[in-house]
DNA sequence: TTGAAAGCGCTAACAT
DNA sequence: ATGTTAGCGCTTTCAA
């Protein structure tokens, strides 16, 4: 009998003893925080396994007791606790999605469309900003791992061979967004931004404009901007004209930048017919800044984007630039990630969401 | 003897048990799969506690001692569990952030602001989109309770009785952002949208422009939609003009939304002078439409904004708008959040970030 | 259909 | 300066 009692000492030892979960009032009063399962058990007079049955299969219980359950649950407001769950079942029902910044449009419509895709379930998104830093990324990474996050959706496909490595021996489930490559670290969803690039670019070769400049997104840790800019260099070295790096500037990411990128171009390059911005934010910047300098688009100097934001089919000239499906693939990318952790076979590792190029008015 | 024994039934009964954490190869080789404390504290041949103390506060352990455990942290790569962290300490480490879409950039500016100023510390961002519903806000409220999140950032000022019942009784930090109210849940960190709203309209009115119209977002569950509405409302009857909902469309929140936003209301009320715009989304949109009808802006038709996002400022002509701090915004929320979470005395519970007028060329 | 036992990996409180 | 004990609230495995 002492055996017995003392080889039940995982059991509270005193259930009257205030648990650490519970605070006491001033009045000395003893106020449970949440109640748990154990307080559901009890007040339903069952063991706390038949809750968690009752709750997650139905099926498996009696009816009688399992109404008896509901209600109890119901009248205390019970909710698991999912930190407990996540330590015993080794599940966080967490997805961890690594950008490099929330503010770009671009980022937050796959990261709406990743958002969208995982919830229910019981899949909540934390995020992390690298801020272009592949550094950064591998301390997110380490950081969401000593989560036990359940997935990885991670921005582009540069990594420090620590972050690669780190994955891979965890075995967690991985999709790279928004760039396609060849050896992914385990899954990936994105298009061919060399490809996008030269085929607008081959467009600008077609309309016959000389000479064609750049401006560009920086490319360090970026694989995207670097991506586009090599396929604006393949674009030209097919049509057999020289590589002239004064065409080409780079720079930050939004419309101010776009602005003085290209006052900076045209001072320089004065002769400049045509110039590809690797990103619409850029494109618009520019435009604006050629109607400043009473430069007309696209009769004095041709204009093309990539992303088509909302905006580009709004400025006048509309923006010739390259279509992607931004919210696509975050929300196949929450999709492969969802199907990988439900233990379904995913069949694609790779996938191609394209592009497409949208000739408008400025280039 | 036998007692001694039972009694110690927490120490893992039997050590050279495989546990759960770790898997069994096809060799059949035993392979953990993390290193935790107890390794490592056996490794250096300490208690786990003093290991914990080495890594939590150096200066309380021996030197030798530190070093001694410094090696085996550094050779097997041990990282803390966070999850057995927050089940045993109560404190997950997790900040939530309810925003209605990441899309906008106004919330996306926001969250960075908010990212930012969290990072470090081991805290981490859980972010949840609500889809402008405060049902769904309160879905996920709930969610986020169980995970014991440690704070929680909401958007805006209305939410349902329950999410204000639940945080409430959770007692977990609580900052409203974006708007300002005078009861806040916990805190708040915003500026006037009513003021704001007001402010700019009573500039369209002291330019004598009459009538002036209203495109805004849908207000369902959008206090800061509804408040700069309310804003327009006001500097109109503070004008003696007559309130006529016919100058008023509701509409979504982007570009091409403002833009067809704007054709209706042109078919409905070719007189309208002067538009204001919720937002400078919309504004924009609705700038591109009068173009494209031949509409001379501000001579045949003003247009005033909100937010002065970057293109606020490019486009031709400039729009005038109210600026708002939206980064700061973030960063003040989450300033507030890390200092409650240290234990820090947070004096002031209502920030306000303020707004200023920015008169451009649009109006 | 239901329950008991063991333990997930850590921290807090209290020893020594 | 270091160690011991008793959980945190859940799931898993095995038993009945």
């Amino acid at each position: 009998m002492l055996a017995f009692t003392l080889g039940m000492s995982n059991v509270p030892s005193d259930p009257s003893r205030t648990p650490r979960s519970a605070r006491r009032t001033l009045a000395g009063e003893i106020v449970r925080r949440r109640p748990r399962l154990l307080d559901v058990a009890r007040a339903a007079g069952v063991s706390t396994m038949t809750v968690v049955r009752a709750l997650r299969d139905p099926a498996k219980v009696a009816t009688a007791t399992r109404e008896r359950i509901e209600a109890v649950v119901r009248e205390t407001g019970y909710t698991p606790d999912l930190v407990a769950r996540g330590l015993a079942s080794n599940r966080s029902g967490l997805v961890a999605a690594i950008v490099p910044v929330l503010t770009n449009s671009l980022i937050a419509e796959i990261m709406q469309g990743l958002s969208d895709a995982i919830a229910g379930d019981d899949y909540h998104l934390l995020l992390g900003a690298s801020g272009f830093s592949a550094a950064q990324e591998e301390v997110l990474v380490r950081a969401f791992l000593s989560r036990r996050v359940d997935a990885f959706y991670l921005t582009g496909v540069i990594h420090t061979p620590q972050t690669v490595r780190l994955l891979t021996e965890a075995g967690t489930p991985v999709v790279e967004g928004g760039n396609l490559t060849d050896a992914p670290i385990d899954m990936v969803v994105g298009y061919s931004n060399v490809a996008a690039a030269r085929e607008i670019t081959r467009h600008l070769v077609r309309k016959r404009y000389a000479p064609i400049g750049y401006i560009g997104a920086f490319p360090a840790d970026n694989d995207r901007a670097r991506d586009r800019r090599r396929g604006y260099e393949v674009a030209l070295a097919a049509a057999r004209r020289p590589r002239d790096t004064t065409l080409c500037v780079e720079t930050t990411l939004d419309v101010d930048a776009g602005a003085r990128a290209m006052g900076d171009l045209l001072e320089r390059r004065p002769d400049v017919r045509a110039v590809f911005c690797s990103a619409d934010a850029i494109a618009v910047g520019a435009l604006y800044e050629c109607q400043r300098r009473g430069l007309a688009v696209p009769g004095r100097i041709a204009i093309a984007g990539f992303d088509d934001i909302p905006l580009a089919g709004q400025v006048v000239p509309a923006l010739t630039t390259i279509r992607i499906r931004r919210y696509e693939i975050g929300q196949r990318a929450g999709k492969l990630i969802r199907d990988r952790l439900a233990g379904r076979g995913v069949r694609r590792r790779r996938v191609d969401t394209g592009y497409e190029l949208v000739v408008r008015d400025s280039a």
